[in-house]
RNA sequence: UGGGGUAUAGCCAAGCGGUAAGGCACGGGACUUUGACUCCCGCAUCGUAGGUUCAAAUCCUGCUACCCCAGCCA
């Protein structure tokens, strides 16, 4: 209830597959997601990981889990063992057990050999600078290096000094040998090892030569027998070099995978580069990987978005090929989806603003009974404490009412969800004319389920007990408006979408019910939004992460009013 | 002036020769113990110019715009 009805939807990588089974081309679905372990997953890997896995399920079949650990320079072991967390979170499961290309790094070492008997393969002695000049122009073709006709049995013997650790890092690299005159520039004899005399975190010190993308991929694919490698576009160009390495490999291989590519996630006002998230974190600019401001799954997980939520947003985008970027509001909107039904509510103010009940007897107090979720009743209730001196949102109180303002002012009623109607009578300030306190008389009749609380009052407000309630901290992320981001370098863009400005830290107070609530555990603050308690909040002083906002068609009344 | 891709509403996205799905956003209305939620209603001739056809977003041709490729990264 509360969601929409499931609508079928099916995309061009499905009918690529429905082909390739009708042809016979394979008989059942293996797929894969292949993360680099160099940082942790952000919502943009969602989508490629989505695509491996659904499709994996959609067609019965499974999808493994393989980390492209070929280059030493930038994996970590902390970084693999996040990336599981969080696919497992996501809810999906990959057929076990976890691969990592470095397990076939001896396959590859084989197969490398085995091209260079064929003369597929060759050990070239260019610098890296002169590689670059020989390569060509995107326009011009290149040219051969004067080191590509070396016979089988020096590349072979050169091939094996490499890996004995007899040549100096950028000395040589083995390359194949394919067409530097292609206009395609992936295919001008692509590098296949570089040496490199780095500690793996997997293998140590036994290589010291380590393939490329370009050779290890097909190669991994085609050991797995992975039928489909759904990557994204940029890989597009790759493709042919992946179905030669596929070719000229099938005589050791078992597998013919086939790549299909789709277009990358992109998301208004979020940077998808996990080159500048880790910057941040190496800068310092944020706590971690996990910072509520960072888009990647942890921060996301940190902030009370729900694995339901992620999932429903990356099935809405679809799968294509034309570049897009997609309106946060739409992730927005799956996590409120999401949570409605879920999360309990509760009553916390923000930025409280004290409220003084002149006719409410001093000392006297009134246990309220007050439903966790109006839609469902099973959820329970708990108790409100209300008294003479209450705090309410500094936002409800307009000592000069604005059209249409219908919630508290001098001379105005509203009612307190689950307790009293109260109306205002006067109000002090400080030297500065800002509002410090309201007076208020109360309804007594007007108690919670009494006949008088059944009068109609335009406006209902939720409020905390101010000798009852405990003190909070709510971490309020603020969107930034898009005329705040300012056109031009991706950077500039970046950091100011994490400044810390878009950081609101309230001092607020909170029910005290709320006093038991975990680490994890998502409320609704009425209209304040959704809000996480934190796995750092200590018991003196809890604090919760703005996980999503209301939509807020107040401010908007509050705008149009102005203008009148 | 090379190669590979993509163009359907503000943002995503179905559609595969028979007369433009759906979602988000937006606008209007109903309801409401939070202006939320929920519920109704509204919202496109398909980058462009031609052609083929009884019929074109779908086929053909020519333009245009944008994205990716010159790592010993992935």
């Amino acid at each position: 209830m509360g969601m929409e009805a499931p609508v079928k939807k099916t995309n061009f990588i499905w009918d690529f597959i429905d082909e390739d089974l009708e042809t016979g081309r394979c008989q059942q679905v293996l797929t894969r997601f292949p993360p680099e372990p160099n940082g942790y997953l952000h919502i943009g890997h969602c989508k490629a990981v989505a695509a491996n896995f659904v499709t994996a399920e959609h067609y019965g079949g499974k999808c493994n889990l393989r980390f492209d650990d070929t280059n030493p320079e930038k994996e970590e072991t902390e970084y693999v063992d996040g990336i599981q967390e969080d696919i497992r979170w996501l809810g999906f499961r990959w057929n076990e057990p976890v691969r990592f290309a470095s397990e076939y790094y001896q396959s590859c070492y084989d197969i490398a050999v085995d091209w260079i008997r064929r003369g597929l393969a060759y050990v070239d002695s260019l610098t890296p600078e002169e590689v670059r000049e020989y390569r060509g122009t995107l326009t011009e073709p290149g040219k051969n290096s004067p080191y590509r006709d070396r016979t089988v049995a020096e590349n072979l013997r050169l091939f094996e000094e490499m890996k004995a650790g007899r040549h100096e890092e950028g000395s040589m690299i083995l390359r194949m040998k394919i067409d530097m005159a292609s206009p395609n520039m992936n295919m001008r004899d692509p590098a296949m090892y570089r040496i490199l005399f780095r500690e793996h975190h997997r293998t140590g010190k036994q290589w010291c030569i380590y393939p490329m993308y370009d050779y290890s991929h097909p190669i991994g694919d085609a050991i797995e027998g992975i039928t489909h490698s759904l990557c994204s576009l940029e890989y597009e160009d790759h493709r042919v070099l992946y179905n030669w390495v596929v070719e000229h490999a099938k005589d050791m291989l078992p597998g013919r995978p086939r790549q299909i590519e789709f277009s990358r996630l992109n998301i208004t006002r979020t940077v998808m580069s996990k080159r500048y998230l880790r910057m941040l974190v190496e800068k310092g600019i944020v706590a971690g990987w996990d910072d509520p401001r960072m888009p990647t799954l942890c921060a996301m997980r940190r902030r009370g978005y729900t694995p339901e939520a992620v999932r429903d947003f990356i099935d809405r985008i679809g799968l294509a090929k034309a570049d897009s970027e997609v309106d946060f509001a739409l992730l927005e909107h799956c996590v409120r989806n999401s949570l409605s039904e879920t999360a309990p509510r509760a009553m916390a103010v923000l930025r409280p603003l004290k409220v003084v009940l002149l006719n409410w007897p001093e000392g006297k107090t009134d246990e309220l009974p007050v439903e966790n979720h109006p839609g469902h009743p099973e959820m329970g209730e708990r108790t409100v404490t209300f008294g003479r001196e209450l705090y309410i949102e500094r936002e409800d109180f307009m000592e000069v009412p604005a059209r249409k303002y219908f919630r508290l002012f001098p001379g105005g009623e509203v009612r307190l969800k689950g307790a009293y109607i109260i109306k205002g009578e006067s109000c002090e300030k400080d030297e500065n004319g800002n509002v410090t306190c309201v007076h208020c008389s109360v309804d007594l009749a007007s108690r919670n389920g009494s006949a008088g609380a059944l009068r109609k009052v335009k406006g209902t407000l939720h409020w905390v007990s101010a000798a009852e309630s405990l003190p909070m901290e709510a971490r309020v992320f603020e969107p930034l408006l898009d005329e705040q981001i300012l056109e031009g370098e991706e950077r500039r863009d970046f950091l100011e979408m994490l400044n810390p400005n878009s950081l609101e830290v309230c001092h607020g107070f909170m029910e005290k019910s709320l006093a038991s609530a975990k680490a994890g555990d998502t409320y609704q603050f009425l209209r304040m939004g959704y809000f996480c308690k934190d796995k750092d909040s200590t018991a003196d002083l809890p604090v919760f992460n703005h996980t999503v906002s209301l939509r807020d068609t107040f401010s908007k009344v509050m705008k149009g009013s102005n203008d009148d």
